[in-house]
RNA sequence: CGGGGCGUAGCGCAGCCUGGUAGCGCACCUGGUUCGGGACCAGGGAGUCGGAGGUUCAAAUCCUCUCGCCCCGACCA
């Protein structure tokens, strides 16, 4: 491809609303452009690297066993209103009307449709195992769009489904893809965690999600230093250090503390000079069928999990309460508010429980309370609530310790079960010719969010590095100055190049040498030849790695044979 | 959903407080000089100031409504 054809509209300012590496450099470069809040176009580099992650996936789910199909977008909401996610799903589903006035709405996900699918179209025993996929839009009217391609309202996935008569049979289809998974990510050349998950509202009994690591990433995840062992926080067992301790220490009568404005664990801790983990910690939540307020008291320096939270008073999510229903449930300003003397339903995490002689809000303005134990001083249901963080003793090996991790969801597995085919009627008949519902697995990959991620984990202050596998194009040459012979020479190299069946992008453009370098940097091409007056009468060009941060060290090749020995490092970089 | 902020040329922004001829940088076009890490000089084109209504002799500027967009938060009470 020559650059004066091509569309790549590189720009030298950073745009004003992206806060993130990938959006930014997708901007910059001219991969991405953006249409309206989460909906972007995909210029043509874009678009070439969208297609290089579409295809490891395809080639991924194809070798283990998938086929592809595509179902549509647009749904009759019958679909939806069958399974119950028309209103569960809330105001993240996008709905519409056609001109009959009929309801129908865009697809989030589609375990719907593809239910629907196998009821029809799987009826014997005989028919599965059977995974079905696809690669295609899926649209949700998330409450935040942010972060570029990362968070989108319309977006691309690759969305599998895994038919099986026997839970044994579901299990492998997802070591199936447990395994495909791995390859994917591995031959995208990224650096990523397999971690235990929530399975939430899909109501399954195995998930595990992939997190890509990176810092700007919205998860937050831990795993052992020693183990196997990672898990989403969400989900993470955070235990607690010889809880005996606990027991040894004398308790001491209750004082009162007047802390004026001093409301957080940081002011608290500042002012009285104590450490966060003598503190008690208390928010208070609402949970939806419950009138009154609930109070979570974890200690000082660890954090709620709210998944936990909900699991343990069994309802599906609890949110923090407003200000004004703090004051009123506590009689007190924010930053006041403790367990003694509290009169609603208080749930104190384990390690919380252990805290002796702690200091908490007094559920009076301006004061807080000394020496207050769990079990004296107030009475409470002991639950873990708290968020594992690093440096908690790993639950699976009992020898490690957890770090913490930021990550970047870009896969997700699930075994479903029975969940959609029992509520959708998707049942076959065994062996025994007895009716069954069958037994699903589900399994995500986000496509267009691993464009962005791939450079979340591959960039420095110049641009983009991309691995090979997913780079726009595999060789970028840039020809210097305006002399016939160096045209020549990177025409007949590009063209060469070409033949041998290289991606190449030549900057045949009119342009200085420090323009083309700095295009050349930002798009991110793996290997770069410059093709050079001085050089080429020595009979030499050079190639430059992305990756090689000296812009003066680069490797000189003869030009006779440059073709040749050029996709041959291209060949030997798409094999490592 | 709560809080904050922004909509002015293709992009990034100033001007608004204190109403009076719409500006800067990048990009773009023309000519010239340059040419191995985002050149320089000269000239030029390009904007219903997000939209609607209002106040006023006069509105980018003040008021009301509305649409769009961004950030923070959905936590450390």
């Amino acid at each position: 491809m020559l650059f004066s054809r091509a569309l790549i509209p590189t720009v030298k300012e950073v745009p004003g609303d992206a806060t993130n590496q990938s959006h930014i450099l997708l901007t910059r470069a001219g991969f991405l452009r953006k249409v309206g809040a989460g909906i972007y176009d995909f210029l043509p580099l874009g678009l070439r690297v969208l297609r290089k992650v579409e295809r490891i996936v395809r080639e991924e789910m194809d070798r283990a066993g998938g086929q592809e199909i595509l179902m549509p977008v647009l749904l009759p909401a019958e679909l939806y209103k069958e399974s119950g996610r028309w209103d569960l799903y809330g105001d993240v589903l996008f709905r519409l009307k056609d001109r009959k006035g009929g309801d129908y709405n865009l697809a989030p996900t589609h375990e719907e449709v593809v239910t629907d699918i196998a009821r029809r179209e799987i009826k014997s025993w005989r028919d599965m195992p059977k995974n079905l996929y696809q690669i295609q839009t899926k649209f949700r009217d998330e409450p935040r769009a942010r972060g570029g391609l990362l968070r989108c309202r319309e977006f691309i996935m690759k969305d599998a489904y895994s038919f099986d008569t026997t839970e044994e049979g579901a299990k492998a289809s997802y070591e199936a893809m447990r395994v495909a998974y791995t390859r994917t990510f591995d031959r995208m050349g990224l650096r990523y965690r397999m971690v235990a998950a929530d399975s939430g509202a899909m109501g399954g009994s195995t998930s595990a999600e992939f997190q890509v690591l990176a810092d700007s990433g919205e998860d937050a995840i831990v795993a052992c230093g020693n183990c196997d062992y990672a898990a989403n926080v969400e989900v993470a067992t955070a235990r607690t250090i010889s809880p005996a301790r606990a027991a040894m220490a004398t308790t001491m009568p209750i004082i009162r503390l007047h802390t004026p404005g001093h409301g957080t664990i940081e002011q608290v801790t500042t002012l009285l000079k104590i450490k966060p983990q003598d503190m008690f910690k208390s928010l208070l939540y609402t949970a939806p069928g419950s009138p009154d307020l609930i109070m979570v008291v974890v200690r000082g320096d660890h954090e709620v999990n709210e998944l936990r939270v909900a699991r343990a008073l069994g309802v599906a999510e609890v949110f923090l309460a407003a200000e004004a229903d703090v004051k009123k449930a506590t009689g007190a300003d924010l930053g006041f508010a403790g367990p003694v003397g509290f009169s609603g339903k208080i749930i104190v995490d384990r390690a919380a429980a252990a805290v002796r002689n702690g200091v908490t809000g007094a559920n009076e303005t301006d004061w807080h309370l000394g020496n207050v134990n769990h079990g004296q001083n107030f009475q409470a249901d002991v639950v873990d609530v708290r968020l594992a963080a690093t440096g908690d003793p790993c639950p699976n090996c009992e020898k490690g310790t957890f770090t913490a991790y930021k990550g970047i969801e870009a896969g997700h597995i699930f075994i479903l079960g029975t969940h959609y085919s029992a509520k959708m009627g998707a049942n076959f008949l065994d062996e025994s010719q007895q009716s069954k519902p069958v037994i699903m697995g589900c399994y995500g990959i986000g496509v267009s969010r691993l464009v962005a991620t791939a450079i979340e984990q591959h960039n420095d202050q110049d641009g983009m590095r991309w691995p090979m596998s997913l780079a726009p194009y595999q060789l970028h040459i840039c020809s210097l100055g305006k002399d016939a012979p160096v045209a020549e020479a990177a025409k007949k190299l590009h063209d060469e190049l070409e033949a041998l069946g290289v991606e190449v992008l030549w900057d045949d453009r009119d342009e200085r040498p420090g323009v083309k370098f700095k295009d050349a940097d930002l798009i991110g091409i793996p290997l770069r030849v410059t093709i050079g007056a001085k050089g080429l009468a020595n009979g030499q060009l050079e190639l430059k790695p992305r990756t090689e941060p000296d812009p003066k060290k680069a490797e000189l090749i003869a030009v006779a044979d440059a073709a040749r020995v050029l996709a041959d490092r291209v060949k030997a970089a798409l094999a490592s």
